[in-house]
DNA sequence: GGTATAAAATATGTAGTACATAATAAGCGC
DNA sequence: GCGCTTATTATGTACTACATATTTTATACC
């Protein structure tokens, strides 16, 4: 049942807490390894893999930091039910993606926002859309609005993202979440090039009509054409 | 280290490790760093940070796995540009995601097929049309297609993988390429419970005709109803 | 003087030891 | 049995030493 690992495999072109790392998540996943489960203390773990505890302890940060194990004092290791994003979001910032990445994450968010509509539609409460319309109310009223973008940007921030968090679904909402910096960075580099509003035809006033009273299509042909500005920009970047 | 007993440290349940993480991103952010840059050695960054070399190493080791760093053996670590997904990919797998995350995810792709059709449109070549139109012909053509489910079930994979490499997005495709398992396990899943093919009244050929001759509203929406059925599965959970 | 080769220097990679910390279990006086 | 102290145990942190790879410098030789 237990394997051998000291069956030769000098193959040292990946790094050893790579090749560790590999083989504790192949370890736990050949011996069906469930959330709760403990853990050999990493001593064992270190010794059977044939490596130093130091490194096996690098590797067995790095899921913790996945939120793949949890440890405690005495207790040992134990299994942890991490959902998808847990850990990156903490680390990963928008200073270190480069522009094409960038770019991706922008074209992503576009994705989101048109193909959520039916979720949207299934999990929508009253609440939601009071919470909505408030912000487009207060939007709508708000002077400085129309001049300083900045405001405008938040508003339009608030807006989308409660879009997020209506759909209930705690990976799209952290994903989001990440998502938003990258978003912030690049609505202010296309504001700076056109100082133009340059807004769709649809506002965030008929969005919450269509999500109101409207269809899972209608809302995802509206949201369309109210992202058709950003839209334009994929484009132009194509020629 | 020697320890302070005059100043009341703030509860520490957050691992030494994590601090250390957090205070390399931050310096890192505050100071700049840009793609190519040099870090300084791990030893002063551990004397700076007043821990131990082993403890600045494991932070540092996130870091990489991250890829947002990268060492060479004597040329000291320099920033790297990790794209969203990197690292984690590797690691995370489905047999470790719970049940609430595995559904998250599912659904997360249903609002990704059906939010990508104008990049699609943006972006496809003939070429493209031709691999599906492939696909579809050796799919209709296959003769175990109506017998074996996981024959089935390769061909669907098949179809919807190549719309997302069509994208040329390709944090959008490694994202799918990472949800693929967890995919596979919710299709036959659903297909054990639900016998029938039960397949949506829309066709890959139809989606085909669409992506070739129709428009991009044309194409979300016969996406839309060709996930038919794994939307009718998320109504009936609702309620 | 120029090229080739050897040696030194340097930063990461790996190993090993020692001790701190926290949480649990065991022991013990009463 | 209760309440206390004391061991025990696995992770957390620190420190040291050496290996490895790569650049720089030095040296030898023609």
């Amino acid at each position: 049942m237990e394997k051998d690992s000291k069956s030769i495999k000098p193959i040292k072109n990946v790094p050893l807490v790579e090749q560790v790392e590999d083989h504790i998540m192949q370890y736990l996943k050949a011996n069906k390894f469930k959330t709760g489960d403990a853990l050999p203390k990493e001593i064992e773990l270190a010794q059977n893999l044939g490596v130093s505890r130091n490194v096996a302890r690098e590797a067995l940060s790095r899921l913790r930091m996945l939120g793949i194990i949890e440890s405690k004092k005495r207790k040992g290791m134990v299994i942890s039910e991490p959902d998808l994003l847990s850990g990156v979001e903490r680390v990963l910032d928008p200073d270190f993606l480069g522009e094409g990445t960038m770019q991706n994450i922008f074209e992503l968010r576009l994705v989101l926002e048109v193909g959520m509509s039916d979720i949207l539609f299934i999990r929508k409460k009253s609440k939601d859309i009071d919470i909505l319309q408030d912000i487009v109310t207060r939007e709508s009223q708000d002077p400085e609005c129309t001049d300083d973008i900045k405001v405008r940007l938040a508003y339009e921030i608030e807006f989308h993202s409660h879009l997020y968090r209506m759909s209930r679904n705690n990976t799209l909402q952290r994903f989001q979440s990440m998502l938003l910096p990258v978003f912030h960075y690049m609505m202010e580099q296309e504001a700076r090039l056109e100082l133009k509003p340059k807004k769709g035809s649809i506002s965030h006033q008929d969005l919450v009509d269509t999500i109101k009273n409207g269809t899972p299509r209608d809302f995802r042909e509206n949201m369309r054409e109210h992202l058709t500005p950003h839209y334009q920009k994929l484009i132009r970047q194509k020629s």
